[in-house]
Parts: C-alpha cells; sequence; structure tokens
RNA sequence: GGUCGACUAGCUCAAUGGCAGAGCAACUGACUCUUAAUCAGUGGGUUCAGGGUUCAAGUCCCUGGUCGAUCACCA
C-alpha cells in the first residue's frame, strides 16, 4: 500500500474534486499544433516580414507539456510549461478566460502537470515569445511533486539553478525525476544517442556490415572478465551472458563477410565504479585485409567523423577532476608511440632488455622502491604495470600506443621478427582506455597453442580462466583472412565528449543495489 | 571486498551535547505584464534503521543500510 506524504495527499484530493466535476485528470487523447520552438519561431516570423506599421500575422497555436512555473498575479497567470524542444511561456488572464477559469487553474493545476493550451503568440512587455492563452486542458495530473528547481535569469544571461536535484543517489534511482527536471541531462542523452548513431554511419559508409551475435552464449570468451551465468531450463545448460562479441564477429570473417560491426551491451561480473558497469555498449569492427595500422586510420577518422557531425568541433574539454580540465583535440592523425619508447621514457626501463618476468620484476624494485608490483605475475601483467603507473596519465591528447607484450593478447598477431611482441594498439585520451585493437590472430596452429598457454599461466586464479573454444578454432581451420579489429567502449567515448567524469552520467538506467 | 565521507521537511541546505530551523515547494488571502514575481499569514519532521552513553543525542559510541570518493579487481 503506497504511503502518500502530505504534498500528494493534497493533490490526490484535487484529483477527486476534478473528477467530481467531470473532468477527467487523465484524458486519452491531446492535441498539439506546435512544439514551443516551432511557436517562437513562427512569431519570429511573422514580425520578421510584417511591414512598418501593419500588424503581424497572427499565429494560433495549440502547445502541450508540462508546468514548470506559475505566478499568480491576481486576474493574470503566468505560467512556464516544458516540451521536448525546450520552455515557452503562457499568459493567462481574466480578458479571454473570465475569472472562473482563471480561478480554475490556481486552484487544480500544480507544477509537474502536464496541460494542453490554445491560444494566439504574443510578446510581453519583456519582449519574450508567450501564448496568450484561450483555452486550457489538463492532460496528466501528476500525484508527486517533482523535485523542481528554481531557474533564475542573471542579467548577463547565465542561468542559476535554486535547489536543483543533486542527490546523485535519487537522480540514478529515479532517472525519470531527474530527466524531468533536469534538461542538461536530456542532453547528454541526446549526444549519446547522436554519437552511436555517428558511429553506425561511418561504418555503414566504409562498406561495413552491422550484425548481431549472441548474448547467451554456452561459451565466453574474446576478453578475460568474469562472466554472468544463467541457465536454459529446456536444454538444460548453463548459459552465459557474453562478455565480447570477438569471437563471434571473427567466425563471420571466415564466413566471407569481410567487414562487420557490432553495437551492443557486453556483460561483465566485476566491481562497479565510476567508469565500470555491469552492463555497458560496446563497438567492435572486423576488416578482412587490414593490419593494425590501417586499424589506426580508421579509428582515427571515424572519431573525428563523430565530432564533426555531433558537435561540429575536433577540440573538447574534459575536466577529469574538479579544477583539473584538459583541452582535447581530436584532430588526425592522432599521435603515435610505441609501447615500448613511452615505458622507457617515463619510467626508465627498456622492456627489450627484460625478456624474463623475473628479470622486469627486479628492474622495477631498483629503480622504484615505492611501486612494487605482485611478484608472482607475467612478464606482459607487469609490463601492464608500468604501462599503468607510469606511462597511462600521460596520455592526455588523442594518442595510439602500439606493439604490445604478447602474453597479455592472446588473440593478437605477433609482430614479425619479435616474437614476445604482439600488433596490438590502445587509443588513450584524457589518460584513460578508449579502444582496444589489433592486427588478429589468424593462424589455428598458433591460436590453440595460445589458448593451451593461457590456461597455464592462470592455473591458479580460476576466475580469468577463459574455457577453450573448440568451436572457434574449428572456423578458424576453415581459413580467416588476415584482418584487422578493433573493439571501443562507446560509454567511455560519450564521457569523452561530453566532458561527464562518471559513466552514470551516460548511462539512463545505471546498476545499483537493490532498493529497500 | 578494504578505507574514508555523506544521510535532517517534497528539493537545496542550517542547527557548541541544551526548545529541530531557513529559502524554494504546499495551503489561505491581496495583486491586470510576471519571470527565484512580490506582500501578509498558516501548516509541514520516526533527523537512514536499530542499540548504547548521558539529566539531556540530529550532534558522542557500537551495529546495520544506501549512496559517494578512493584502493583492490577489470590481460
Amino acid at each position: 500500500m503506497t504511503e502518500y506524504t502530505h504534498l500528494e495527499k493534497i493533490r490526490l484530493q484535487k484529483i477527486e474534486e476534478l473528477r467530481a466535476e467531470g473532468i477527467n485528470p487523465y484524458p486519452t487523447r491531446a492535441e498539439r499544433t506546435h512544439t514551443s520552438a516551432q511557436a517562437i519561431t513562427s512569431l519570429q516570423m511573422a514580425e520578421d516580414s510584417t511591414s512598418e506599421g501593419s500588424p503581424a500575422q497572427e499565429i494560433r497555436a495549440t502547445l502541450a507539456g508540462r508546468i514548470r512555473a506559475t505566478r499568480p498575479m491576481g486576474k493574470l497567470v503566468f505560467t512556464h510549461i516544458e516540451d521536448g524542444d525546450g520552455k515557452i511561456q503562457l499568459f493567462m488572464r481574466v480578458n479571454e478566460l473570465g475569472q472562473e477559469k482563471v480561478d480554475f487553474f490556481n486552484k487544480y493545476y500544480d507544477i509537474g502537470d502536464f496541460i494542453q493550451a490554445m491560444g494566439v503568440m504574443m510578446r510581453t512587455r519583456t519582449g519574450e515569445a508567450t501564448l496568450l492563452v484561450h483555452d486550457f486542458k489538463m492532460l496528466a495530473k501528476a500525484v508527486s511533486p517533482l523535485p523542481a528547481a528554481k531557474d533564475e535569469t542573471m542579467e548577463d544571461g547565465t542561468v542559476i539553478r535554486h535547489a536543483a536535484l543533486e542527490d546523485p543517489e535519487i537522480r540514478a534511482r529515479q532517472r525519470y525525476a531527474d530527466l524531468a527536471v533536469n534538461a542538461h541531462i536530456r542532453e547528454n542523452f541526446r549526444k549519446r544517442a547522436a554519437i552511436i548513431k555517428a558511429l553506425r554511419a561511418f561504418l555503414d559508409d566504409n562498406g561495413f556490415l552491422e550484425v548481431e551475435t549472441p548474448i547467451l552464449q554456452p561459451l565466453y570468451g574474446g576478453a578475460a572478465a568474469r562472466p554472468f551465468i544463467t541457465h536454459h531450463n529446456e536444454l538444460e545448460q548453463d548459459m552465459y551472458l557474453r562478455i565480447s562479441f570477438e569471437l563471434y564477429l571473427k567466425r563471420l570473417l571466415v564466413g566471407n563477410l569481410e567487414r562487420v560491426y557490432e553495437i551492443g551491451r557486453d556483460f561483465r561480473n566485476e566491481g562497479v565504479s565510476f567508469k565500470h558497469n555491469p552492463e555497458f555498449t560496446q563497438l567492435e569492427f572486423y576488416c578482412a585485409y587490414a593490419d593494425y595500422l590501417k586499424v589506426m586510420e580508421l579509428t582515427e577518422n571515424m572519431i573525428g567523423y563523430v565530432c564533426d557531425t555531433v558537435f561540429g568541433t575536433r577540440k573538447f574539454t574534459f575536466e577529469k577532476e574538479p579544477g583539473k580540465a584538459y583541452d582535447l583535440d581530436f584532430s588526425t592523425p592522432w599521435r603515435r608511440l610505441e609501447m615500448r619508447q613511452g615505458i622507457l621514457e617515463t619510467s626508465g626501463i627498456d622492456i627489450n632488455n627484460h625478456p624474463t618476468a623475473e628479470s622486469l620484476f627486479k628492474a622495477i624494485v631498483t629503480k622504484h622502491p615505492h611501486k612494487t608490483p605482485d611478484p608472482h605475475v607475467t612478464r606482459g601483467k607487469l609490463i601492464d604495470f608500468l604501462l599503468g603507473e607510469f606511462l597511462e596519465p600521460t596520455l592526455i591528447q588523442p594518442t595510439f600506443l602500439y606493439n604490445y607484450p604478447r602474453d597479455i593478447s592472446p588473440l593478437a598477431k605477433p609482430l614479425p621478427g619479435d616474437p614476445l611482441t604482439v600488433e596490438r594498439f590502445e587509443g588513450y585520451a584524457a589518460g584513460f582506455e578508449l579502444c582496444n585493437a589489433f592486427t588478429e590472430l589468424n593462424d589455428p596452429l598458433d591460436q590453440e597453442q595460445r589458448f593451451l598457454d593461457m590456461q597455464e599461466d592462470y592455473t591458479d586464479d580460476e576466475e580469468e580462466k577463459n574455457p577453450l573454444d573448440e568451436d572457434y578454432l574449428r572456423a578458424m581451420r576453415y581459413g580467416m583472412p588476415p584482418n584487422g579489429g578493433f573493439g571501443m567502449g562507446v560509454d567511455r567515448l560519450t564521457m569523452l565528449l561530453t566532458n561527464n567524469r562518471s559513466i552514470r552520467e551516460v548511462l539512463l538506467f545505471p546498476a545499483l543495489r537493490k532498493e529497500e
């Protein structure tokens, strides 16, 4: 049984009284001739086309939207409503409506209600485009008061928000309320949609086929992450939610689909943080006859295209921490930095001088006694440690970091002449990882050995042990064209381009603990 | 999972261990160009939950909850 607050009880009472007067507070149909922006533009155009002295053409409009503020003034009422396009002022007077209707409005209409208003566009004394209302109708009565903020417009045009909904928990749990009162949050999600649309457009235009591969999988793979496990009753078997698309997309290359991509949800059963959500949106593409250098070009062009079409610029500001803003420039070409060189420059250690984990570990603790990695890990993981500790924070401008250690890259092709290194790159910006790509391994015998090596490396670490995917190897034995593959967190890209520090700001419904 | 912090009216926030408050929102009234409208008045609280210390707890202590920051984890 719902418990109502004092404010809600007052509104429930109003609903009862409306019904008693034969007025449906939730009518089935609504009408609208103009959005707020259309009405304002129409008025402007009518005024512009008017020759001096003669009256402007009358703009009749029916608007619909949510009441965001009311200012009753005796026989007048000013109200702002908000629709999908923005806000617009309504002006109600006894002159047009009669005292009874004005009183009726004041008595029964609250902030948060949806209203339909018909009238004529005009300008108030202050010049604001306003609908002079001739009639109005309730479209949907709100029972609960919105956590409505008040906007104060200063003389210089800046808007100060008073008592805005800011509690991060309410904002995430009740995203509907957050969206209803915080216009800039809606804008984030419009941008997110536009970014995804632009990614699709770029790939479509470059001959890629959009495909959909299984989310429910009998085996998981393509990344080192713990999966979510579920169960299929009829098949009597456990299934996994995918942790990546990689192995399925590459099966399609075996099937002669030369360029494929997928944008969809990945699921990783791991910690939640300001940059991790258990489900997140991933873009992966695979391109036959390309190598990682070609993929670098595709990547910088693709992101450049997104910047141009969605934002009209390649220059962005990203505030990584409060007061610590970076200017980012996504112009091409991005800086290219070999990982060995980058680690040498930032940590003073040349990984090529340390071909074993023991030797590299010794070098790290000698050179940097205050930063001690786990001594029981592989050489690749130690390199990853150096990368994270020293190099990553310096990668502010968009940078391709390339040539990665083989043993942390089980699906990437070796660099010719260097058995410890593979043709892999990661794209960085603002000091964090944006994407990951490599020249894909297409040698079925090498791939099988890599899988077996992985099992060996992680025998004491059950969580990271990927199951050996026999069907993937079977596919590869039919022959897979040489190809370059790419993966990118779409949420991360959106964070960067919309200057949001937390992934929760770019997810409509981020994962939260169950409410109680 | 570890550490630290936050949680008070619908929203944003106050309150030396000593009567739980303000602005906005709500309610009543005044007001024919307002825009955080203004003015006069009224109501509104299990101070996250439970225990403890104390003459007295929003405040101090313990346990739990949620959120946040950070670390770990995330090749």
